[in-house]
DNA sequence: CCCATAGTCCACTAAATTTATAGACTAAGT
DNA sequence: ACTTAGTCTATAAATTTAGTGGACTATGGG
């Protein structure tokens, strides 16, 4: 299971921008996360297609958030840039269909799917700025953490 | 989120070994699961290569599972054909570094991959070859589906 | 014991995708 | 008008994924 680059940009991108008063140059946040600049801006341009960013040309110009920052997760993050949050050889899992002895392996990427949402659909970039992830997120985190120690 | 061709495939083909009585050829595999035969050798010689499967060759080769169903699990068949379970941008959760307000987006890619580790973890051949998957997966299904419906 | 055959093993090529860059254009402020 | 900065399209480079051709090896028949 992979996270693009660009996956990884627009939400370092956001939380950059969830923290920093508008409106914010695309330069700004390039360097203050050492994104590539170009890049960064097709970023942008994607989420504000998808309408979670608005923007103004011009001198005094830059980016904000389109509504507040409790009001938009990594997940509405992330299918602005990649699509789908989950899927299997470009298909969503429920559109795959198997046979023979793989047959169960169609619920396993539903629940695989499910349990990549718990965490995404649940930070908001309001948690980000502030610092304090969800509750269920940061339990988690300790249960993984606890089992790297073994 | 995206799980590759390959990995899917693999999963399916270690499905079929798993409930049929070996050894078995490359071709019956790969007409049974529908898979390019050339391209499932090289994903069985991976599968090899990790010690996950044996094979033998001459006219009555074939593959088989290196040990026990119950004891291989789909993160083990993913593993050996993509490398680490979760990753971003192409590295590790914890070695990637996050400055400024990105800061805690290291913590949730890492509760990420601890969610996905608990599904895939979980779930392994054997379930797979009787198709009664883990108590823990089956609730994320039904959770998942009751959230569809609505 | 040697040959033929079936089937694995490996190196390599082709296609697709991802990542990154360049430059022309448009809007906003001074 | 001039400068600054977002918008958009095209394309180049790099990496990953997908797929193929042919060499190699064990086995069974003669």
């Amino acid at each position: 299971m992979r996270l693009s680059a660009k996956a990884d940009y627009a939400c370092r991108a956001m939380a950059e921008l969830a923290s920093t008063s508008p409106p914010v140059k695309a330069e700004r946040l390039a360097t203050a996360q050492n994104i590539p600049l170009k890049f960064l801006e097709n970023i942008l341009l994607d989420l504000k297609h998808s309408g979670l960013v608005e923007s103004q040309r011009g001198g005094d110009g830059g980016y904000w958030l389109a509504r507040d920052a409790s009001a938009i997760t990594l997940a509405d993050v992330i299918r602005a840039v990649e699509g789908p949050l989950a899927y299997v050889r470009g298909q969503r899992p429920e559109s795959l269909d198997y046979t023979g002895a793989a047959g169960p392996l169609r619920d396993v990427w539903v629940a695989l799917r499910a349990n990549v949402r718990a965490v995404l659909e649940e930070v908001t970039l309001a948690h980000m700025s502030s610092g304090a992830l969800p509750a269920s997120v940061q339990e988690l985190i300790r249960d993984a953490e606890a089992w790297h120690s073994h």
